[in-house]
DNA sequence: GTGAAAGCGCTAACAT
DNA sequence: ATGTTAGCGCTTTCAC
């Protein structure tokens, strides 16, 4: 029979209330009794049941998510997660709202951060947009001591408490190392697409991408990267002139969203003349492509798992309580044909 | 405020013994009844609260795992994901035990099964053999209903509810197409080690290895295998031996364990005739020879995922609760020097 | 069939 | 500085 707060107690000589006051910490007891009540534990090999706690305490937990609105099917599937988890959550006192963002809009995430009552918050997760307005909205919510995390694109240096997604850079180098080797001997340009260089994790993808370019493979020559604001259409568009004006491209990476629109020109063109090209994020339409031979690798960020992360991070940091570090890093996770989940 | 099973009694007008006995399904209540407290249910959006209820029911979970013993430094990492999570979960009534089990022994892993109570324990999860003792062992803990998956490798035909691993076809496959790609256009003979050919997982890396090479890569040429026992000083002299007698081996696939003694094998080849490397798990040595580019790319389980998981799927089976698939399942990875975690 | 009441292990007033 | 007691939300006898 596990042991509880009763055997500890009688085993120590002191009341339950007493063994409570020393399990958490609270001031008020002698010294002397604090080893007698730790020695019992330690004896016991007691170990507080925590649900029993939480119900006690009447603790229960609302979490804000902020996520972009729009198209963009990565953000979709990240905020399919977060519901997902947040329905099951709700039977162990968890509450989860998410707040839909206008997509690259700085003011707009940080008047809807200047929304939120400190009071009835007990976390917040948002995918960062490093402006000042957003800078300032954090501050505010540090004040009142709100955990916040940053979630897929970073700002290291507003207050945050955590940053869960990818080592961006590390995603960029990979892209660039697959498409090194899979392109072999051979010399040529490489097509750079991007959302916005003003993202985070576009720059820092790109930056890694061109260190393991210029180190590796000088024969491969990245050219200047194109904008599509994460959305087909303008990605389609912003690639298709690109490639009219730039004969010899036999690469092609895809920093940001707009897949769509990559995937038609690759489709559009003569097989023999398509680049390789690598993508992030694995969605229906670069899944298909995949398997189409259209893309040939795509760089990945597990969506559910970034949910489930900021949800028990932004628990933990509530409850004061230590992150199973190894469990919430996100994986750069590689696509090949062969080993698509 | 949250609905309690209080608030559903008053608004349905029945007591608090009859709204359990309703949530949970139990005889004994009126349609009508039913109906009424359902209603209420539906009408307030109650959802009980599961620490309350198992509390209550004082129910408490004890889990067996059943890990084979030795030097495999996978297995290592994963008993100690099992004993980490298992320290963790015991604030949460869950008690986890692990037995070490000599390898490639399925009697030896029948009697450790034998040996359970089954009215002691809530569920078992082991790496599993496929021998006949193994499988009446198991029928036999079926026969009380004891939840149990298999860890790692597989055992289909032997009745169990789960299968906790990645899906080894598609890793040889994987090892396939990075080999194929890695090497480009030359032509040669490709070196496969592995534990023993007797292990399902080995056996079916291998099964998708040939496949993807027969089918795309007509140009490399795969040797018959040759079994290390999952041993590293066994597995050099394998390699050892094998590599002395077939020049023109341009590229190794090290299917099982001992990596070290492929690493070493690697190391002390002229870099000029050091063979393209694909090897499984990440570990401190896997690591530094993909530093060292020793080994080309490393497919990877995560153990800590694969631990979490069996405890996830072991608890939800002992409760009768759905399980969230997509978490659970076991992704091939993939590392490049790149990407590494 | 249905209800009243006594816990589950812990916390938090309120006493002493 | 320490103890007593009434819950937290749910389950489970045991009556009616």
């Amino acid at each position: 029979m596990r042991p509880t707060i009763r055997d500890v107690a009688r085993e120590a000589g002191v009341s339950l209330a007493t063994v409570d006051r020393v399990l958490n910490h609270r001031t008020g007891v002698r010294a002397a009794t604090i080893r007698r009540v730790e020695d019992a534990v330690s004896r016991l090999g007691f170990v507080r049941d925590t649900a029993a706690a939480n119900l006690s305490r009447r603790r229960d937990y609302r979490f804000v998510f902020l996520i972009p609105e729009g198209s963009n099917s990565f953000m979709r599937e990240l905020e399919a997660q977060v519901v997902a988890m947040g329905a099951r959550l709700r039977a162990a006192r968890v509450a989860v709202e998410v707040i839909a963002i206008p997509p690259f809009d700085g003011d707009a995430l940080a008047a809807a951060l200047d929304r939120i009552d400190p009071r009835e918050v007990s976390g917040i997760a948002l995918v960062a947009t490093e402006a000042p307005s957003v800078r300032d909205a954090l501050v505010r919510l540090a004040g009142f001591g709100i955990p916040v995390v940053t979630l897929v694109s970073d700002a290291p240096l507003f207050p945050r408490s955590r940053y869960i997604g990818i080592d961006n850079v590390a995603a960029g180098r990979t892209a660039a190392s697959l498409l090194g080797r899979f392109l072999g001997p051979r010399e040529g340009r490489i097509a750079l697409v991007a959302g916005s260089m003003l993202l985070r994790d576009h720059m820092e993808r790109r930056m890694g991408f061109e260190q393991v370019m210029r180190a590796e493979y000088p024969r491969l020559t990245p050219l200047p990267v194109v904008e599509g604001r994460d959305d087909a259409e303008t990605t389609r568009h912003a690639l298709a002139t690109l490639l009219a004006a730039e004969p010899g491209v036999i690469g092609l990476y895809n920093i940001g969203a707009g897949n769509r629109g990559v995937i038609e020109i690759l489709r559009a063109a003569p097989p023999a003349s398509r680049p390789v090209a690598v993508v992030h994020e694995l969605t229906p339409h670069t899944r298909a492509a995949l398997r189409e031979g259209l893309a040939h690798a795509i760089i990945h960020q597990d969506a559910g798992h970034e949910a489930r992360s900021a949800l028990r991070v932004l628990r933990a940091c509530a409850d004061g309580a230590p992150v199973l570090e190894a469990r919430e890093r996100i994986r750069v996770e590689i696509y090949l044909r062969d080993n698509l989940p």
